[in-house]
RNA sequence: GGCGACAUAGCCAAGUGGUAAGGCGGAGGUCUGCAAAACCUUUACCCCCGGUUCGAAUCCGGGUGUCGCCUCCA
């Protein structure tokens, strides 16, 4: 059994099979940087990044892209409105990215090109398109011919006229075709542009990702991913493009994460119920977020509540509890070597991990590998304690960072270095509590919780935590 | 109107033919100076109606309900 992938293109799950063994090229599609991000946003960026983590994870040499859409028209229009250059605030708003991606524990991509920096790139790929007579210039604007593409419509699953029916497109006088897609757009007074074959202006959104995709790619992409809202028409339209100037599919997995709502309803702006990161991080750890974002299959709708949010971190810290407990035998134990009972567990971590692998490979079912660390450690109190053998116990730690860094969780920080007061406050209770003054004894421990220290007594000793 | 999802406990959520994983929350208990952590026990007529099958949460048909996309959108 090997790695299955839910392809949107076939409605099926299909069997994984890099077009060169042992190496996957992934394309995802990146934030417009005219914002924040926003939770939703943070979805398709958690979820991708654990498919990265996992296909490394099962010895694929992954080669990861993730493009930033820096020109377009709600940069354009924001900045105007905020009297600012287009330009700059989309470097800004990158530079905003990363910090978010960071905390959410998302590593940086192997390539994050950005629209900006590759309009030569693009520029070749509409020439090309042109020569190819899919594509026509009019009066400096270049517009793509769907109807040109055979397999138009493939993607999302509607043929021409089913979307013509649908249509709510305004119609473009300059356009042959109302399904036509503009592919670079004349300069408008005050836009950045560029110079090009047709005059000064700038990419049209879909071009970019099939010019990067080529580039950093090659012609065909073993994955390429995004919001489910992007198969129409963005990767639809992608598809199209990469189609006719290369010949190649622009990808042969097209995987697509579902939305995430809040209290049960979309998010948008002009409902006002958008949630940024950067603010649930003041209250919730970003790991209780990401893991809230892991709790449910990438393609199911997930709804975002305070009190979903409060639940994820309540599971989390199970199974940091478990680590620290585990941390703490390792320390306390007498013994080195495993006994009998012993290598039974050990036997047993391997039935865990393969359960976890086996979710992870039935199309990144997360939700399901989470519950395999929960089974496990379930499994690991059952049968382990403080007198545990080191040998066993650091089996059973290795398990759980080696699980935990495919979701990104279980982060090892060691614990941050506790300053003087604190240790001396610690040391006092200690004191107290050898005196049996229970009454100093708590006071110290609610002084030390309202700075954030929680304290548990064990047999073992006293162990700190940061709330 | 077209295309497509989804409906499992108080909440969340796995499970695609052999009579229901896991988490949160709740209840009871063990341990502990108290607390915490941990452990044990407990908490499901799988939206409705038909059908296929020895057997259906799972497949098929029909309802009902919720949601997404149909050229800004992760």
């Amino acid at each position: 059994m090997g790695i299955r992938v839910y392809n949107t293109l076939t409605r099926r799950k299909e069997d994984f099979r890099p077009i060169e063994p042992g190496r996957v090229g992934i394309y995802v599609c990146g934030p417009t940087v005219w914002d924040y991000m926003h939770i939703g946003n943070a979805r398709p960026i958690v979820f991708f990044d654990v498919v990265r983590r996992y296909l490394k994870y099962r010895g694929l040499d992954v080669k990861y892209v993730q493009n930033f859409t820096d020109v377009d028209d709600k940069i354009i229009n924001r900045a105007r409105g905020l009297g600012v250059d287009p330009m700059a605030m989309a470097e800004g708003y990158i530079k905003a990215y990363f910090e978010d991606a960071g905390a959410l524990g998302v590593a940086p991509a192997d390539v994050h090109p950005r629209a900006s920096r590759h309009i030569e790139e693009i520029i070749a790929f509409i020439e090309d398109l042109i020569a190819k007579g899919y594509a026509y210039e009019v009066g400096g604007d270049v517009y793509f011919s769907a109807a040109r593409d055979k397999a138009y419509g493939q993607l999302s699953g509607q043929s021409l006229e089913d979307l013509k029916a649908g249509a709510r497109v305004e119609v473009d006088e300059r356009k042959r075709a109302p399904e036509d897609f503009v592919l670079w757009k004349k300069q408008k007074p005050g836009e950045p542009a560029w110079p090009s074959p047709w005059g000064p202006g700038r990419p049209g959104w879909h071009i970019e990702c099939s010019a990067m995709v080529r580039k950093h790619l090659g012609p065909t992409a073993d994955i390429h991913g995004g919001g489910s809202d992007l198969v129409f028409p963005h990767h639809e339209n992608e598809a199209a493009q990469s189609r006719a100037a290369t010949g190649a599919p622009l990808a042969n997995y097209w995987v697509h994460n579902a939305f995430l709502n809040i209290e049960g309803e979309k998010m948008s702006k002009s409902l006002g119920n958008f949630i940024v990161p950067r603010e649930i991080m003041r209250s919730y750890r970003p790991e209780a977020l990401r893991f809230f974002l892991l709790s449910a299959h990438y393609r199911s709708p997930l709804n975002f509540t305070e009190e979903q949010l409060k639940a994820a971190d309540a599971a989390l810290e199970r199974l940091d509890n478990a680590l620290a407990n585990l941390k703490q035998w390792l320390v306390v134990s007498q013994r080195e070597a495993m006994d009998d009972e012993e290598r039974k567990l050990l036997g047993r971590l391997t039935a865990h991990r393969e359960r976890f692998i086996t979710a992870m490979d039935d199309d990144f079912n997360t939700a399901d590998a989470i519950s395999a660390l929960f089974e496990l450690t379930r499994d690991v109190h059952a049968t382990l304690g403080p007198q545990a053998s080191k040998e066993l116990v650091k089996a059973v730690i290795d398990l759980y960072h080696e699980l935990g860094d495919v979701l990104g969780l279980l982060r090892r920080d060691e614990q941050a270095s506790l300053d003087d007061a604190v240790e001396r406050l610690i040391a006092q209770r200690q004191e107290a509590r050898r005196r049996r003054d229970w009454a100093e004894s708590d006071r110290l421990r609610d002084e030390l919780a309202a700075k954030g220290i929680i304290l548990e007594d064990t047999p073992q000793g006293v162990r700190r935590k940061r709330k």
